[in-house]
DNA sequence: ATCACAATACTTTTT
DNA sequence: GTATTGTGAT
């Protein structure tokens, strides 16, 4: 191949290793994706593997794509021997379970249930067993249950000790019935439904397995149990199976994911061959420094030289706002200096934080300025009402059986129908051993159905001939005349009123569904259920992105601008009493860090807002690791003793009453240990302290709170 | 009986 | 700031 010599040593000997269990760990930066990518093409032009016999499994939609996009190019005009296979595990198995829905309690026009769908069946599941959402939550059960499909847990073998345990066991139960009723899967199932079809159907597992012989897997750090199952049973006892993982970016522990599985698979394969990949050629050598120091505070890991040629850089800026509207503002500010200066592009910045939360705010600060900018994920599109409400409707004329759609469809816009005249179609079905359409379709007709009151007749029939001449024509038509007859016979715009932007969102839908008006509704409301909006990166406009950190895996930037380093959320507090979350939070700020190409900004507020009410804030405790040679900023040095904080608001006899009267005044000069003198320009009363805004002659303006910050008025 | 609006409780990360 | 529940008007 006569690309290879684009590679280094160590990527080369990956990507020409020999045919076998093969497993790439390498460091951030290091070229894994193309690693992956020139393994494909090796495969298939010098060792002649036919194309459609690779199988390349990633974790999202926007890794797949972009491995599909280099390696075309890769391989030039030369794909006689047929198109590799690439995919997320997700779309991957959901387009094997259709395919082989004939041995599953499905049919193949199974629709895929999302987390909203999930919570309404756990809700429906809890209602019948006579539980309090408010005492048991569903979003916790859903939680757990989510938890045990991961582990290919069943609800028979699910452990029952606790209260809630069993609940939560009988609700999987029930919510593993209700699904197959509604002829859907959950995101679980996708992966747990092979697992099962391949343990029960061992010819149908060769089939597979001799179908694509040879494996490739990104992320590999990122698979959990049933993921990792799938793949051991795919590479039987002789596997071409090349893996890529970085352990220290693992960050999807909550969904599942096990780094441990890059052990297993070395216990596994005791033949693996595995390949390090330790060369930086992304970020500058303060930046890995940076990093490194990070990520080495992890116990029980095994420390990876980072290394570059890319030089010293930059150091690691550090600023605290005051709270977190300033905390944009100072993003928002140095973008424009940055770009103004010729410094950098505005495409060159990524922002990036712990929680879609906290887009808000940096948000406003871009609206403000008037600059644009781009968002991923966060309100997800997918999510809007309004996007929903429409799926609603092509999920209920593609699936009839789809309960959870008929009820969200048959209720808006509003036509009169309401809980008293559900429960009575419900009935009706029920008596009649059919299913609520069937009952619906009748009363369309004009046939008089028991148990239906006269008063429920007229929305239930009216409905009911909107849906069969939908059911009618859905076969005929294309997917976006089909959305727009069930536009207009529902009359959504007029029930949107003059909301432009819903509406927007509407057409935006349909023009989806123009693209797919060859492949039909199955593929259509597969796509929408298995893309996210987060791979929707809208490439053209030259904007900074704004980006959680799960989001910003696999991507890199000029410049990062990480905010909110505050404890609580950087660490976020739902890690506090788990070590193995908390190690997990490391590793996310670790992968920040090392998204950065050249220039790392570290932003923290002293005071933050959430949940409505506005609190003081400790620095987040990864700041502390930063080698303070690597760093330049305000921070330095700043960090109080969290503890004594808490001590004071948790004891009762030490409780500090509020101070009535302001120990400071605006115009008094005072000192402080590290910033030396001083003016203060402000003071406030808050609860139980006071709070001080002083000009320190140093090291300029900073916000202080008295009981903590030593600081001493000066003697005139 | 249904629907709009107000009050209330809750808030991680994503396929 | 948002999802869910409760209440009062139609």
């Amino acid at each position: 191949m006569d690309r290879l010599s684009d590679l280094n040593p160590q990527q080369r000997e990956a990507v020409t290793a020999a045919p076998g269990p093969i497993l790439v760990l390498a460091g951030p930066g290091s070229g894994k994706t193309r690693v992956l990518t020139y393994r494909l093409a090796y495969l298939i032009q010098e060792l002649k593997v036919p194309a459609a016999e690779i199988l390349a499994l990633t974790f999202t939609n926007k890794a797949a794509r972009e491995m599909e996009g280099r390696a075309l190019s890769l391989l030039g005009g030369s794909r006689a021997t047929g198109v590799p296979r690439l995919g997320t595990f997700h779309s991957t198995f959901a387009r094997i379970l259709r395919i082989e829905a004939d041995r599953l309690p499905v049919t193949r026009d199974f629709v895929i249930f999302d987390d909203v769908d999930q919570l309404e069946l756990v809700r429906q599941s809890l209602k019948e067993l006579n539980q309090d959402p408010k005492q048991v939550q569903p979003r916790r059960v859903l939680a757990s249950i989510s938890r045990a499909k991961n582990e290919m847990i069943e609800p028979q073998a699910f452990a029952s000790d606790t209260y809630f345990t069993e609940i939560t066991r009988r609700v999987y139960e029930r919510y593993q019935q209700l699904l197959l009723a509604n002829n859907a899967l959950d995101f679980d199932d996708l992966l747990l439904l092979p697992i099962q079809l391949f343990s029960e159907h061992e010819a149908t597992l060769h089939t597979y397995r001799r179908r694509y012989p040879h494996l490739l897997v990104d992320e590999f750090q990122d698979t959990n149990t049933a993921q990792y199952t799938l793949l051991r049973m795919l590479a039987g006892a002789k596997p071409d199976l090349f893996a890529v993982a970085d352990p220290d970016q693992s960050i999807y522990r909550w969904r599942g994911a096990d780094y441990r599985n890059v052990k297993r698979l070395r216990d596994d394969f005791p033949d693996l061959n595995t390949l390090l990949l330790e060369q930086n050629y992304r970020s500058t050598q303060t930046i890995l420094d940076a990093a490194m120091a990070v990520i080495d505070r992890q116990p029980d890991r095994q420390h990876k030289q980072l290394f570059t040629e890319r030089g010293t850089g930059d150091p690691i800026l550090i600023h605290e706002a005051y709270d977190q509207d300033e905390e944009g503002q100072f993003v928002v500010e140095k973008i424009s200096m940055l770009t103004l200066t010729g410094e950098a592009e505005p495409g060159d910045f990524a922002v990036m934080y712990r929680t879609n939360a906290q887009s808000r705010a940096i948000e406003e600060a871009f609206l403000r300025a008037g600059l644009p900018y781009r968002l991923v994920g966060a309100q997800r599109f997918y999510g809007r009402k309004e996007v929903k409400d429409l799926i609603a409707y092509l999920r209920l004329i593609h699936n009839p059986v789809d309960q959870v759609s008929l009820e969200r469809a048959i209720r808006t816009p509003p036509r009169g129908i309401g809980d008293k005249t559900l429960a009575a179609l419900w009935a009706a079905a029920d008596q009649a051993e059919a299913t609520p359409i069937d009952i619906l379709l009748m009363l369309g007709r004009g046939v008089e159905v028991t148990g239906i009151s006269a008063r429920a007749r007229t929305p239930l029939a009216q409905f009911g001939a909107l849906l069969s001449g939908w059911l009618e024509i859905k076969d005929r038509v294309l997917l976006d005349s089909l959305i727009d007859r069930v536009l207009e016979d529902v009359e959504y715009r007029g029930y949107l009123g003059s909301d432009e932007d819903r509406w927007a969102n509407v057409m935006e839908l349909r023009g989806v569904a123009q693209e797919f008006s060859e492949l039909g509704l199955v593929e259509f409301l597969q796509q929408v259920a298995l893309v996210s909006d987060q791979d929707t990166l809208t490439e053209n406009l030259n904007a900074p992105t704004l980006l959680t950190l799960h989001a910003a895996k696999g991507l890199e930037f000029p410049i990062v601008f990480i905010v909110g380093l505050d404890e609580g959320e950087l660490p976020h507090y739902r890690s506090q009493d788990d070590p193995e979350a908390m190690a997990e939070e490391r590793r996310l700020f670790y992968v920040g860090l090392t998204r950065a190409q050249d220039r790392v900004i570290l932003l923290r507020a002293f005071r933050r807002r959430s949940r409505g009410v506005s609190s003081l804030t400790d620095p987040s405790r990864f700041l502390d690791d930063l080698p303070a040679d690597l760093i330049e900023g305000d921070l330095i040095g700043m960090r109080t003793p969290a503890q004594a904080g808490y001590d004071r608001e948790t004891s009762w006899q030490g409780r500090v009453p509020a101070p009535t009267e302001a120990r400071f005044q605006a115009g008094m000069r005072v000192i402080h240990p590290q910033f030396g003198e001083g003016i203060v320009l402000e003071t406030q009363l808050e609860y139980d302290d006071e709070e001080v805004t002083v000009n320190f002659e140093e090291v300029g303006v900073k916000h202080l709170v008295a009981s903590m910050a030593s600081l001493e008025i000066e003697d005139p």
